[in-house]
DNA sequence: TTAATATGGTATCGAGTCGATACTATATTA
DNA sequence: TAATATAGTATCGACTCGATACCATATTAA
């Protein structure tokens, strides 16, 4: 069955991933899944930069997030900003040094070096399938899709050519639509 | 750059896989990294299913592994047997149970529902894609291929159409063509 | 308007991961 | 026969992650 070895081939590549990534993390002192937090956040825009946001992101529970973010907070690599409309939401900024430590650890360098390796047009194969492996994933799952706003399907140009969310309400700044957002939808 | 939006894809997808893997893997008591050591040796051959291919496979130190297999043995998934020749090693065999185990748990939901919902021909085409990509991974950072003795080098049909290892010297059982085996190459 | 409920997040606990280090026992090499 | 390599174990500490219980703030219904 197909099914068995796509399972079978992401297993071993996420295992190895998940070993590369301890490996090149442990100079920070960090652990995989922190790096991939601080990656989440510096790729999200503003109505996804919150803990909430994370659990469906990692697919883990509220605990088990919010304890990573103590961890990140304590070390300097995030800082917390209360929403001034609901005092229920804490918005999620990296700091600096976290921008600088993503720029040095990701990729790492186990696909850094296979990648090179490969063709453009192998790279560009493999990276479509993953593409259509994780759509898949998520929407066979009717899992969210994180996607940016600039495939979103509630995003539009009204009154000109401004970007415009329709489902929050408001106008979205320029350098927004390649940010990921928790409420993106695909075009039906 | 290519290579990090395929290191994007697969982090998220590894994430997900993992997430899944222990929602399913906690009704056995069992965490992901204990469900991947059962699936490898349920599938090598009697090269390779001990402490020592484990740690090569997984890109784990030999104490981590060692941790693994203790806790495994006392939830009853595997025995070890003593090595004939070689006193220094200890062979891994997983029980009934973890194979039935096994069964019930691989794939996990979330591949099982997603493969289903793609066409025969994509699934085909994203299962050559993950493996051009796990063998760059592999190749590009010298590391062992863990392949079934059916597409190694050392396997020739010395004196007949018998399977026989020409790097260990001995004859093959049928049933080991399609094991994986730590001393896999694939031919040159 | 005030209770009931939903939502976003935190604190604590326990089993387990994982690398580091130090260790034992068996093989191989010099 | 001594030095070294190989396979594996034991212990420690920082950390993960789910479970449970908990605290605010919002929203809904009576």
């Amino acid at each position: 069955m197909a099914s068995t070895k796509i399972y079978d081939y992401i297993e071993r590549i996420a295992e190895l991933q998940r070993a590369d990534s301890r490996r090149c993390t442990a100079e920070f002192g960090l652990q995989p899944v922190q790096l991939e937090v601080l990656h989440y956040l510096s790729i999200c825009n503003q109505f996804s930069d919150t803990a909430k946001a994370l659990t469906e992101y990692l697919g883990q529970t509220k605990g088990s997030v919010s304890q990573t973010l103590k961890v990140l907070e304590n070390k300097g690599y995030l800082c917390k900003v209360a929403d001034l409309s609901d005092g229920r939401i804490t918005h999620l900024q990296v700091t600096e040094s976290a921008r600088q430590l993503l720029q040095k650890a990701i990729p790492s360098p186990l696909f850094n070096v296979a990648c090179k390796g490969l063709t453009e047009q192998k790279n560009i194969q493999i990276e479509s399938s993953l593409k259509e492996l994780l759509e898949a994933l998520l929407g066979s799952n009717n899992m969210k899709t994180f996607g940016v706003c600039s495939s979103c399907r509630y995003n539009t140009h009204k009154g000109g050519s401004e970007y415009y969310c329709e489902l929050l309400n408001t106008p979205l700044q320029h350098s927004a639509e390649q940010l990921i957002c928790i409420e993106h939808q695909l075009p039906t």
